[in-house]
DNA sequence: TTTCTGGGCCTACAT
DNA sequence: GGCCCAGAAA
């Protein structure tokens, strides 16, 4: 750790190299702040300067302080970059919403009824406990699709909606209440939160519990949430709850990067921020240190055409350019191809690294023709998401038995493994056992310890769940002795899991690969004395873990990521790939157009992540879901200006709009604005202007668009504006 | 009652 | 291409 004077001077000196918008920004210690960071606008920088400058100049002490981040990867940055600034750093709440919740949870759930030991239920837990919630109202999967109820109930939490107060208007709703009712009490019965409860059940002990609420508003008294755009209503009640009190609030975003509208997350949260705290003060940050100018303005050309979005456009003064590439290929492998050239070239000519590149795409499906290519010519690559390490059978069943053994109300570990590997125990003899637990309010290894009295069990079951109880009776008795790590080897013996995956095959082979490489994970928690606590947190971590978590920068290898995941990277080089209708967009958003301004959001942020060179890609024909169909350009390909694309490389063809006729039996008509005489070019990148508010300036840059001349134009006193050459009056001097 | 197999169905994004 | 369920065999 650096002397308290060296970290001064360093953070003097950062403070210093900031643009004067940033600083603003870095100084504003008390009251709201609402900082609009625009993508590459240096806003990790900001973040962590601010909260050094807190701690030095007001002398906060660091655990006063909350900081809510869309991802732990984010959060660990910003601990480790405070951590260089100012002493304390450990002590800061840094954590995603859910993280957050639960480490509050941990400290007050009993208050709200809620066992300490709870169990996070993912969403396949989820499905589990409201499958089993079907079953028992005997309702028909194929009129109810659990996937659908499941959206329901989430949709209900997020917005702080209970059984009690969900609004039934037709009889479908009544059924999906009744589904609520009992798949809330399921969860009740196992000890179990879902994803939405965390939040959920921290927002009802603020608002149920005068002395949580003190407690909780006092311990933090600065306040500051990252990406807030991506905040659903109950996050927000949260938020407020803490904060809206004391008015120490910093909430950073950016509206045009909003892409988690299907989780519930509502725009209109930073929109109104300034409603909600008038007195706030609102920062622009619009310099972008990240992008080539053809880059920012295709990105611009992209997301002008949303709506509802707060006015703003990316500039940078960076002067080297190169213009966008746009291709077509004939389906996905070709498309792949042309990708795996591009890279290859560009590692011989510009010496780029692998890590320098990085595909993106819609789905998760579109990785499969890039690792197969990939894989056979030789290029490294790293893909993130997909058929995640966490979800994968082996590893989920294995969890479920230290989740049993460590919350032994848990039914939906329960009757997930009791007959893992198989023991003769199916599913008649299950629900009888999670019946009975039900019935009683006993816990599993409780109800299993007394068969005899478990009604309707049926008679070959008794020994084999017999043997069962005893199994994870002997393994909880080590929960205080054994690591998380030693805990999993022992289960894996007890149980023989390693012989029931072991097929013979490949497949085994891999999943016990996967159990290995599980308790090599879990050692990281080895070194907690209190071995109780180690395996909590193990199992907290393993469940809130998402997949970029574990990415880091300066590794070798091609990035393989979805649009979704890849929001706060950049990477040199781009290629934003499967830029098809139906597909960027997504189909839904094509059938369901009040989702298109998402899609294209999504788009944007795509486009973002580009530093240097940025690739648009789409394929004649694709093969999805098992079939292959034609496909078409994707509308946002056209709204970007054939002026900013550049010829395309060899082996691939021009994006070309579809014939006429052709395209129309598929594609929905769009809009056709009035004709207007094209724009033609006025101005030119040094040119010296003269404006009637702004005085003096020099253009930075002039770009056609279909109906006007815009205009980045920095003044010599009022520095740099944006705008359209018809409406600004400018004199050329 | 449990286990195994084949056919039908649906198909993002993810804490 | 993966998941769920129905129906047959043990």
């Amino acid at each position: 750790m650096a002397a308290p004077e060296l970290q001064q001077a360093a953070l003097d000196e950062l403070i210093a190299s900031l643009n004067p918008v940033q600083r603003e920004a870095v100084m504003h210690l008390e009251g709201p702040l609402l900082i609009f960071a625009g993508a590459g606008s240096g806003k990790t920088r900001v973040l962590t300067t601010r909260i050094a400058n807190l701690i030095a100049q007001r002398k906060v002490w660091p655990d006063r302080l909350l900081a809510v981040t869309f991802t732990n990867k984010a959060a660990r940055e910003m601990r480790a970059r405070v951590g260089r600034l100012v002493d304390g750093a450990d002590e800061m709440w840094v954590g995603t919403f859910h993280h957050t919740a639960v480490r509050m949870l941990r400290r007050d759930a009993e208050r709200l009824g809620v066992p300490r030991s709870f169990t996070i239920f993912d969403e396949d837990d989820s499905r589990a406990a409201l499958k089993r919630v079907l079953d028992d109202l005997r309702l028909d999967p194929k009129k109810y699709p659990l996937s659908a109820i499941l959206a329901q109930i989430s949709k209900a939490k997020n917005e702080l909606v209970d059984p009690e107060t969900y609004q039934v208007d037709t009889y479908r709703d009544e059924i999906v209440r009744r589904c609520y009712e009992r798949y809330e009490k399921v969860l009740r019965q196992s000890g179990g939160l879902d994803f939405d409860d965390l939040i959920v059940k921290v927002v009802r002990l603020l608002q149920g519990d005068e002395e949580a609420r003190e407690r909780w508003r006092d311990r933090f008294r600065y306040v500051l949430v990252d990406e807030y755009q991506d905040t659903n209503h109950a996050q927000y009640v949260l938020v407020n709850l803490i904060a809206g009190e004391h008015r120490n609030l910093a909430v950073v975003g950016d509206d045009d990067q909003s892409i988690y509208g299907f989780r519930g997350a509502d725009v209109r949260n930073i929109l109104n921020f300034k409603k909600d705290y008038p007195e706030a003060k609102v920062v622009n940050l619009e310099q972008n240190y990240r992008s080539t100018q053809d880059i920012l303005d295709a990105a611009h050309n992209v997301i002008r055409n949303n709506e509802e979005r707060a006015p703003k456009r990316l500039w940078t003064d960076r002067l080297d350019r190169e213009r966008v590439q746009a291709a077509q290929l004939y389906n996905e492998v070709e498309e792949a191809e042309y990708v795996a050239d591009e890279i290859a070239r560009l590692r011989s000519t510009e010496g780029r690294r692998s890590g320098d590149f990085a595909v993106l795409y819609r789905i998760n499906a579109q990785s499969r023709a890039f690792e197969d290519v990939f894989g056979r010519r030789r290029i490294p690559y790293r893909l993130v998401g997909g058929i995640r390490f966490w979800e994968r059978r082996e590893v989920k069943d294995l969890l479920a038995y230290l989740r049993l053994i460590q919350n032994p109300a848990d039914t939906v570990s329960f009757a997930r493994i009791v007959n893992v590997p198989r023991r003769k125990i199916g599913p008649v003899s299950v629900d009888a056992v999670v019946a009975a637990a039900a019935e009683t309010g006993r816990d599993v290894l409780e109800v299993l310890a007394n068969p005899d009295a478990v009604p309707n069990l049926p008679k070959p079951a008794l020994a084999p769940l017999g043997r069962f109880r005893q199994e994870v009776a002997s393994l909880r008795a080590t929960l205080g002795a054994l690591t998380p790590g030693e805990l999993i080897e022992h289960v894996i013996e007890v149980t023989g899991l390693e012989g029931y995956y072991a097929d013979g095959g490949p497949q085994g082979e891999a999943r016990i690969e996967n159990l290995r490489e599980l308790r090599g994970l879990a050692g990281e928690f080895d070194s907690n004395p209190d071995r109780a606590e180690a395996l909590e947190t193990f199992l907290t971590e393993v469940t809130l873990r998402s997949d970029v978590d574990a990415y880091a920068e300066d590794e070798e290898g091609v990035t393989l990521i979805t649009l979704h995941m890849v929001k706060g990277l950049e990477f040199p080089v781009v290629f934003l790939v499967g830029m098809e209708e139906n597909l960027l967009p997504h189909r839904r958003a094509v059938e369901n157009p009040q989702e298109m301004p998402e899609e294209r959001r999504l788009c944007y942020v795509g486009i973002t992540r580009a530093q240097d060179r940025l690739y648009l890609t789409c394929s004649f024909k694709r093969h999805l879901y098992g079939r292959s169909e034609a496909s078409f350009p994707s509308r946002f390909l056209q709204e970007i200006p054939q002026g900013l694309l550049g010829p395309p490389r060899r082996g691939a063809a021009p994006v070309a709009p579809p014939r006429r006729g052709f395209r129309e039996r598929f594609v929905e008509r769009q809009v056709q604005a009035a004709p207007v005489p094209p724009p033609v070019q006025r101005y030119h990148e040094g040119d010296r202007v003269r404006h009637a508010k702004f005085g003096m300036g020099t253009v930075m840059k002039s770009t056609l668009t279909r109906t006007d001349e815009e205009l980045v134009v920095r003044f010599d006193d009022a520095g740099v504006r944006i705008m359209n050459a018809t409406y600004a009056q400018l004199a050329k001097q």
